[in-house]
DNA sequence: ACCTGAACACCGTTCAAGT
DNA sequence: ACCTGAACACCGTTCAAGT
């Protein structure tokens, strides 16, 4: 009873000829780019329709409402960030916890500014409806993949790994995001390279509780 | 050739008689009311305008427009947070960095999460227009207050002293966002309670050079 | 000096008609 | 199966008229 999403942010059909698919893509696509160019407050139906090179009607026909259109978009951009994330715990598991860290941390700061524009655009859009249930879906698979990394390192035990990957986790997504909205300067994002890893490290090592038997 | 707010941003005309005041202050609380009970899908100004026992026209007198009148709502808030922040910089001076850290972070959260509904309402808000200015200008008086506090720790030496501000800023108001905007619910509240702290002292921990030539 | 509320422009959404 | 675009309801904003 908890992560179903609601019916009026369903896609409201599926493409099920070639046309159609290449229709459902445009828009999307048209949503970013009428979004980035022109700001949210002309982020129209019938502009992203115009841009999609369809006319309103048809963009009903696969979005129920402005809404899940927006809902859309932001949930391709969040199970890229998410497969990034993903994709590092699986490759620093086992690892020193610092190692771990550094890696967390660079991966999620490189998913998120590799395109600036579109990712402060994304905050934007995240804000103008009801994402509880997409950003814990999210969460939820970052907090799993982070746990099972965090739990092989190998150098430290980490006790209430829970408590700890979602400190964590609030850290990374908090601090660029601040980052992201703020402007995201080039000394915001030098300092962000430099102090997001430090701040993780030095949390990680606080949090952990007796060094490993072997090597210590 | 920074921080002037826009024109259009600027409320219309200060009341100057009493009871134009009472209705500005009306229609303030109208728009927190509204924003919370109906949500920001129903914030009209219509509907504002009624709560408040006032036409749209009257509303219309002392807003140039809806963005001017979210911009006050937002601005009466942050200059709260602001205020507080400050009072606890102001409270620790001369004190250990671990203790200012404590007394930042507690400050921070409790202004936040005294009144946890209006805080998630008016991140909504700020989403919907462009604060950056405003964002900004608070987030000076901040770093500043920090930065006053920071350099006066009876223990260490703090260097960088704008990165680590700046980190630290970024990191409180980051966390406290996404669990504030992810429900805030008792066990989040407890885990930013116990994490935040021990993040930012590890941090600055971490970023500290030397001790003092005295008690180290 | 302050307030009212009908009127206007514009946006989200629908649906009858087309291919 | 997919697309069009005029039509409708509703919201932000204005302004002539009131006290």
């Amino acid at each position: 009873m908890a992560t179903a999403r609601p019916d009026t942010l369903q896609p409201r059909k599926q493409p099920r000829q070639a046309r159609s698919a290449v229709t459902v893509a445009a828009i999307l696509e048209a949503t970013i780019q009428v979004l980035l160019r022109d700001g949210a407050p002309q982020l129209t139906t019938t502009r992203v329709a115009a841009r999609a090179g369809v006319s309103v009607g048809t963009l009903y026909q696969y979005f129920p409402n402005k809404q899940a259109l927006l809902y859309a978009v932001l949930q391709q951009q969040l199970e890229a960030v998410a497969a990034t994330v993903e994709t590092a715990c699986r490759q620093h598991r086992g690892q020193p916890l610092a190692d771990m860290s550094d890696g967390l941390v660079n991966a999620y700061i490189d998913a998120k500014t590799t395109n600036i524009k579109a990712s402060r655009a994304l905050y934007l859009m995240a804000a103008e409806f009801d994402t509880a249930d997409l950003l814990g879906e999210i969460s939820r698979r970052i907090d799993r993949a982070m746990t099972a990394m965090l739990a092989t390192a190998s150098d430290v035990d980490l006790p209430r790994l829970p408590t700890v990957t979602f400190a964590l986790r609030a850290t990374l997504a908090g601090t660029v995001r601040v980052v992201l909205e703020r402007g995201a300067t080039p000394a915001m994002l030098k300092m962000l390279r430099s102090e997001l890893p430090a701040m993780c490290r030095a949390y990680l090592a606080a949090a952990t509780q007796r060094p490993r038997a072997a090597n210590a």
